[in-house]
RNA sequence: GCGCCCGUGGCUCAAUUGGAUAGAGCAUCUGACUUCGGAUCAGAGGGUUAUGGGUUCGAAUCCUAUCGGGCGCGCCA
């Protein structure tokens, strides 16, 4: 509704500035934004200083060549102000704007949606973690922006499919399973010695010893008669538990890819094949080549080794491949920060298929640096010394840790305090804006009490305090947020956005009184914001898998 | 050395992508109606946005140089 009303005003300041005979270029837009000063009414304009340079003229004349051309009425406005260098202030009806209650109960959870996506399809690919440890601290950061992220592009109105590609062929697998196979000696009692390239995670060594309590000594010294049984055994462990910890995380995929099943359905050797027919594939040192320096990466990249098997790259290639054959609009890889190089060669694949770069766009997450007592503690794949996304689930809370992580931009790297964290949840914001649905709840159960329900009216005419004002302009503003910023992939901009409008409603809590008034009428219109109210933060919560609780 | 990212009050982070007086939380300090939930509210102090130069009506944001930090730079995955 308030989109719509945006939209109007623009529309309005067009017509205005053609009537005034500004010529206007084709992709010109009209800048309109909310206003962060009352005093500056509700939106402002900057249009004057957009065309100071190319009319050549003041802005505060232009301003005024606007305001003397503008149809108030068709534009729904009250008031129109010039202030500053050439801001355009617009004032717009309080009463009409009570409107968006309406539409927020009878909207409810889907309150928010928008059809800005126009059901474009998105690929997402986010944690992919590979099956041979336990998620960590930086995997949580990646899986809460990425589960963030597309119940963003949802609602936003596109497609989106959630992908995670498993890397279940190649050495690393190898390698799980000397683990757990030394593992498993390891609890006989068994000499052995750990392989030099293994995992040594904590969830490794407990997989072995299951193994050996299951299955005695049958495996000692017969390994390789064991082999495919061991590894079909290993890899289900591992992604059994990485799916159970992310679910714990509320944290779903729609499509698991495997990196075997490519290979198995062949469709790593014919992706191959495509980019020799396209003609980007040489020879050299008995390996073969991917020209990707034709596209702008560092180095060619090495496909098929001299030993006949294939790099990481080549089955990664050949699952975008499969992506686009799916008939996806775009592809979206969540990536960690020590992945940014390989970006380019991605890349790189794509256009030598013969599609457009963009078609692809990796979002990178810096690293978080744990710390520890004031200290860096640094995570070994080694010692297998890290902080699981269970421990962290299970100290902090998923509310707080999602909460957390969502709140940040994924582009600056980030400190995680972990003591600081436990002691702190209590502390944690995402309490301050449950508290705020707590209380919004408790509010509409007292009303009830005494027998108000919450008015349904076409204008809420008691609702004129400036801050009852103030938040149902916040409220208004939910599915433009949304989808802002879906189309930026920056789930923190939801969070400021939940933090700014509770923030708008403890304050009106503290200056106003809901209910226990002699004005039944002003407490039954109340009582409408405060049920908009509560719907709008139950699904600002959800999109970031935050709960939004009765009470606490 | 080359490439990408980052640098904002004591600490952790924002800033509608170039907009009006750079905002929040934590920490510090001062206040709040004898039940609408004090996990809250009202207020105070705290800043040369790493540094220099540039672009323009206007810069934390763009360009440039320098300093500092992170991550990459395998026929590993």
């Amino acid at each position: 509704m308030i989109g719509q009303l945006k939209q109007t005003i623009k529309d309005e300041i067009e017509k205005a500035l053609r009537g005034a005979g500004y010529e206007l270029a084709p992709d010109f837009e009209v800048g309109l934004e909310n206003t962060k000063d009352a005093a500056h009414g509700d939106f402002a304009s900057n249009v004057a200083m957009q065309l100071a340079r190319v009319a050549k003229k003041n802005p505060r004349m232009i301003a005024e060549d606007v305001i003397a051309h503008l149809n108030l009425e068709a534009a729904k406005i009250e008031q129109a102000d010039i202030a500053g260098p050439g801001f355009i202030n617009f004032f717009i009806n309080k009463a009409a704007l009570t409107q968006v209650i309406n539409q927020i109960t009878t909207e409810g959870m889907a309150y928010g949606k928008s059809t800005a996506g126009k059901n474009a399809k998105y690929n997402v690919e986010y944690v992919s973690v590979n099956p041979t440890g336990d998620l960590h601290l930086g995997h949580a950061r990646g899986a809460a922006i990425g589960d963030s992220l597309c119940n963003l592009l949802e609602t936003a109105g596109y497609d989106v499919v959630r992908e995670y590609y498993i890397n279940d062929a190649g050495n690393q697998i190898h390698n799980l399973v000397l683990s757990v196979y030394a593992r498993y000696l390891e609890a006989l009692n068994v000499a052995h010695s750990f392989p030099e390239e293994g995992y040594r995670g904590a969830d490794i060594a407990a997989f072995g010893k299951q193994l050996a309590d299951e299955h005695g000594d049958q495996f000692v010294d017969r390994l390789d008669a064991h082999y495919a049984y061991l590894r079909e055994r290993s890899l289900t462990f591992e992604m059994d538990k990485i799916k159970t910890d992310l679910t714990l995380f509320k944290v779903d995929f729609d499509l698991y890819t495997s990196e075997q099943k490519l290979y198995d359905e062949q469709r790593v050797d014919t992706s191959i094949q495509l980019l020799k027919e396209k003609g980007y594939i040489y020879e050299q040192d008995g390996a073969e080549w991917l020209r990707s320096t034709d596209f702008g990466d560092d180095k060619d990249r090495v496909l098929k080794k001299s030993d006949g098997s294939f790099t990481y790259l080549t089955p990664d290639i050949a699952n975008h491949i499969e992506k686009i054959k799916r008939g996806n609009d775009k592809l979206i890889n969540i990536w960690g920060a020590d992945h940014h190089g390989y970006i380019a060669r991605v890349k790189a694949a794509i256009q030598a298929l013969g599609y457009d770069a963009h078609l692809l766009e990796v979002d990178i997450i810096q690293m978080v640096r744990l710390l520890k007592d004031g200290k860096e503690f640094k995570m070994s794949k080694r010692t297998g010394k890290a902080v699981t996304l269970r421990e962290l689930v299970e100290e902090v809370g998923v509310d707080a840790t999602r909460y957390f992580f969502a709140s940040r931009s994924a582009e600056s790297p980030m400190d995680f305090d972990l003591d600081l964290a436990i002691k702190q949840s209590n502390e944690n914001p995402v309490y301050y804006v449950q508290y705020a649905h707590a209380r919004a709840c408790t509010l509409l159960t007292r009303g009830k009490e005494q027998g108000f329900t919450p008015a349904e009216l076409d204008v809420y005419n008691h609702l004129t305090h400036e801050k009852e004002l103030d938040v149902i302009k916040r409220m208004g503003d939910f599915p433009a947020v949304i989808a802002d910023a879906a189309a930026k992939r920056k789930p923190h901009l939801v969070v400021n956005y939940i933090h700014d409008l509770v923030s708008a409603f403890h304050s009106l809590y503290g200056a106003k009184k809901f209910i226990n008034t002699d004005d039944p009428s002003g407490t039954a219109e109340r009582l409408a914001l405060v049920n908009a109210l509560r719907m709008t933060i139950h699904n600002a919560l959800a999109l970031i898998g935050v709960s939004a609780p009765v009470n606490m």
